[in-house]
RNA sequence: GGUGGGGUUCCCGAGUGGUCAAAGGGAUCAGACUGUAAAUCUGACGGCUCAGCCUUCGGAGGUUCAAAUCCUCCCCCCACCA
């Protein structure tokens, strides 16, 4: 099984720097892990590395596909496997990082089938959340496949919909599949280092980046999207920094309320990646200053059997 | 100096005698998450030896079986008048 580095965390941590620090030590090119970062176009709002910092170490799914297109984290998967092959390959350590923690896992563990999702069955099941409500679905999905219904609820569309999707495209309930993959079986043998700080601390770099982004133009970067014709409604301009700039568009919002909302929103993000991560099993934690001890811990890891 | 309005749990803010540890919102915390995941969703939120008890609604007294709610005095804030 190849041997791969990972390095997860939430937002604003500095994983950036921390990745490319290990990459030129370790002879490793990057693997982005990032549900955004992937956009083109999409780059104040999103962090993605500069353009210096790409000459420094070699970026892969990064700056690759046009904000109107949706992807996935099966998608994804492919996609690095693809890069690690190619990395690999050419004699170099891939050092996947990002915090989108599904990609991480769907990388790591793989997803519970290989079919790509049916989407006018999910447009179909979303018009009628929207007409009937989660209480209704998750009512049909109750008697089609209990266990996910006890294990969704009721206001989780989103999730009712998908165990629906896969019941009604395959008879066979998502719960089932679930239970048989069980994210039991790694892919890769990675060494996965998780970038921790105080949360105070880290909350005030949040903000702090918030208006950095502000200062460089996060704005008209939003601005210049919409004049290019991509819809603010796209999942891509949904995102964080780029809805906000939207409702200031759309005169939703004034620009000081739009900015602190913004502040807010990254940070219960940052929350919401702490929770995922903490529970993910076999994750190092250290602290973004850390890199000498990630650096011997990646040769330790490089020369074990 | 005078008149009017106001001080409520971390913040904003409702509450005018019991059904109030106190609506609602915000912030925060905790959690869920298997192909939209920067998304979607849930819970907690005065304290405790937790189906009960204790301490809270500017302060001190008082009325009452019972007060955040009524009365008295005091402190502070705001508006207007001088």
């Amino acid at each position: 099984m190849k041997k791969i580095i990972t390095i997860c965390g939430p937002t604003g941590i500095g994983k950036t720097a921390f990745a490319i620090f290990l990459a030129k030590a370790l002879h490793g090119e990057i693997i982005g892990a990032d549900s955004m970062q992937i956009y083109k176009y999409m780059d104040i709002g999103t962090a993605k590395p500069d353009a210096s910092e790409r000459a420094q170490v070699r970026h892969h799914l990064v700056d690759f596909l046009d904000p109107a297109q949706d992807f996935d984290a099966g998608q994804y998967a492919e996609m690095a496997d693809q890069a690690i092959d190619t990395i690999v390959e050419n004699e170099r350590l891939p050092v996947v990082t990002g915090g989108t923690g599904l990609y991480i896992r769907a990388l790591l563990y793989g997803l519970f089938r290989s079919r790509p999702v049916c989407r006018t069955t999910l447009t179909e099941l979303t018009k009628t959340l929207e007409k009937k409500g989660g209480p209704y679905l998750h009512r049909q999905l109750e008697s089609c496949d209990p266990a996910a219904a006890q294990r969704i609820h009721p206001h989780d569309g989103f999730r009712i919909i998908r165990a629906l999707e896969v019941f009604l495209t395959t008879g066979v309930p998502i719960s089932q599949k679930q239970t048989q993959h069980g994210f039991a079986h790694p892919r890769y043998r990675s060494l996965t280092l998780g970038l921790y700080m105080d949360r105070h601390d880290l909350y005030d770099r949040i903000n702090q980046r918030v208006d950095m982004m502000m200062a460089q133009g996060l704005f008209a970067e939003v601005q210049d999207l919409v004049e290019k014709g991509y819809d603010l409604n796209l999942k891509s301009m949904q995102s964080i920094g780029y809805r906000h700039m939207g409702w200031i568009i759309n005169r939703d919002m004034d620009l000081d309320t739009a900015v602190s909302v913004l502040k807010r929103d990254t940070r219960r993000y940052a929350k919401r990646q702490f929770t995922w991560f903490r529970k993910e099993p076999g994750i190092v934690w250290m602290t973004p200053e850390q890199t000498g001890r990630a650096v011997a811990l990646v040769k330790d890891f490089l020369t074990s059997p």
